[in-house]
DNA sequence: CACTTTTCCCAAAACGTTTTGGAAAAAGGA
DNA sequence: TCCTTTTTCCAAAACGTTTTGGGAAAAGTG
């Protein structure tokens, strides 16, 4: 065994050595405990005023920094959030989730913890890689997205009472901490907005069934029509598919405008517009002119298109910091129940919402 | 302080309590030391198969996991591995990134090891996440992906001798490890692809310089050219930029047609095809039809446009599970020189890939 | 001055593993 | 039988922190 702890390296099969020194190191070199060297970085009372400062003054030059793993066990914390992706969702269509997660880490990074990441390839992979982490004691909290209307991931951590948050809402009865948008609202806002315009056939292109975040977009859908004393037409309404947006969502544009009736208008979520677009184009409609549309998400597509999309837009970023400083009341002890936020969705008017021809 | 530890919860402010067992539980209820527990579970000889058998039931009974902080902090390592991606990057263009993070991610998986993300907005966060991984002791070795023609992060690297692979290459002169796709071979195989059906001009449309990847992409046009005896014509390159990879390569595709004597062929990455589109119909050309085009990576909507296109296609997957298994070799102690791989790129023919008119 | 309180510091324990360095028991060899 | 070797187990140390429970010195207090 090698007393020496320098920080040369040998040569071969060693890899990596820190050269970095421990708090054993630093307190020899000032001369004082191991205890009062931690307390004294912690900014205890009941270390003086310029011990304090002698100590952090070296801690700084020596580049000290305390050994994370050693503090998770003593604190019994794993300092980590979990959060698992599956990548057949479309998740990672552009700046949306990539924004949620931004936010995500940077609030975490913040709080001192650190944000590990499980690639799924299924529903079932998607449990067993959160199993791993909740039994594995590996995380202190998970965050949830893309939830299921009936979500066996709700169910699961709520029976052992882990800490979770999700972003999004499921059907579950027992109280648990979400940060969700108000899809219900834009969608409704989007709805009457064009029904002020005078659009008297407004169809939804709805996200795939099972999901949570459809049924609020429905919602929304069918109060703006009713608050604009329109009626609902059920063949108004389809819904595409996670796996490939914009192939479902072209077919089901070609579908709308077989109606006898067809729609004016279409609601959707940005996603999706790919499908539309080539739909439309198939169909000889110009977007915006012949029927207007607005979508779900400011992608770069909707900017950049022309004419350009008008959208509803959600404040990913935000929602992403709110989603971990309420896992870390949760994590603390807090009731989940006290944290349920539904977060406005502005509206993005350009040039794909003008009034019927 | 309380002896018992059992797993009852304690009503408020205490969040989740593990209800699992520990090695020293464990180890009671078999009448055994934590020794010859800890060994049996390991596999080692010197524990007795009868005995070896009996621990593995009764951890198998009492969900018994070793807490990974623990033995951690006794061997040494912290069983992690860190990546860093920007947003702006418009790097997770649909499948390609997530394609890759999932190979990575159920590599270390496997290996019992966890994939730490940070998530950075610009190069200077960037760097410093990488730092606060490295110097703050979070992780055994960093996966560096989207490297630039002269990255920071790899001298940083290497001057600690911290363990790395790099996905992609970069300019050093020191030896490092890296997976990179054959570029050039990919560019010079359409190249002179579109070369043998009669196209005389063929325009690239390059990814932003100051990255390594246009470099490759550049070597193999060039080499295409040189082999299809094709005349290089600077007029015919162009170059779009991250932030906005559609709105630049429409403009740059409008410039290119500008030419007196314009191109019948399009060689580009993938990212730039919405502004390439965007271009052709502006200008009435039909892709395909008038223009040949061929992208490199094969994201949903080249699949699914109409025509579609024909492209390059980059096993992403396959090659995050390669990055993986090089950095456990190197974080091992192995010589980091010895692992430079190069990974072919097949090249899918569809529809945008005809002869000129 | 004698007593109490406050200030400042520290030794030891604890977190839950794995590894080290034996030691006792069993088996083998003469 | 006695000695050697092999098998099987374990006590103690170690990883690097934070927390616990004082204790000595300094500062008030009468």
């Amino acid at each position: 065994m090698f007393l020496e702890q320098s920080g040369n390296r040998i040569g071969f099969g060693e890899g990596f050595k820190s050269m970095t020194i421990n708090l054993k190191q630093l307190s020899k070199l000032l001369k004082l405990s191991p205890t009062t060297v931690s307390r004294a970085l912690a900014d205890y009372p009941d270390v003086s005023a310029k011990t304090r400062a002698r100590v952090k003054q070296m801690a700084i030059q020596q580049g000290y920094q305390p050994n994370p793993v050693a503090r998770r066990l003593q604190k019994g914390k794993t300092e980590t959030i979990g959060i698992v992706i599956t990548p057949e969702q479309n998740y990672f269509s552009d700046t949306f989730f990539i924004d949620l997660l931004s936010g995500i880490s940077n609030q975490i990074t913040r709080a001192g913890y650190e944000l590990i990441l499980g690639v799924a390839s299924d529903e079932e992979h998607e449990m067993q890689s959160m199993r791993r982490m909740v039994e594995g004691k590996r995380v202190d909290g998970m965050i949830l997205t893309l939830v299921r209307e009936q979500d066996p991931r709700v169910g699961y951590l709520l029976d052992r009472d882990f800490p979770f948050v999700l972003y999004g809402r499921t059907r579950e009865t027992r109280p648990y901490a979400f940060v969700d948008m108000d899809g219900k609202q834009a969608f409704e806002k989007a709805c009457t907005y064009l029904a002020g315009l005078g659009h008297r056939r407004i169809a939804l292109l709805n996200g795939e069934p099972g999901f949570m975040f459809p049924v609020g977009c429905r919602e929304g859908y069918e109060s703006g029509l009713f608050l604009s004393g329109l009626e609902l037409d059920p063949d108004l309404i389809r819904e595409w598919k996670h796996k490939d947006p914009s192939q479902s969502s072209y077919r089901w544009t070609l579908e709308l405008f077989k109606n006898d009736n067809p729609p004016t208008a279409i609601l959707f979520q940005t996603e999706a517009v790919n499908g539309i677009f080539k739909g439309l184009d198939e169909l000889n409609l110009q977007p915006g002119k012949d029927v207007a549309l607005i979508g779900y998400d400011d992608l770069e597509i909707a900017r950049i298109h022309r004419p350009s999309l008008s959208v509803l837009r959600p404040q990913a970023r935000e929602a992403g910091q709110r989603v971990v400083n309420i896992l870390m009341e949760v994590i603390k002890g807090e009731d989940p129940g006290k944290f349920q936020e539904i977060h406005q969705v502005e509206m993005v008017i350009r040039e794909t919402s003008l009034p019927p021809s």
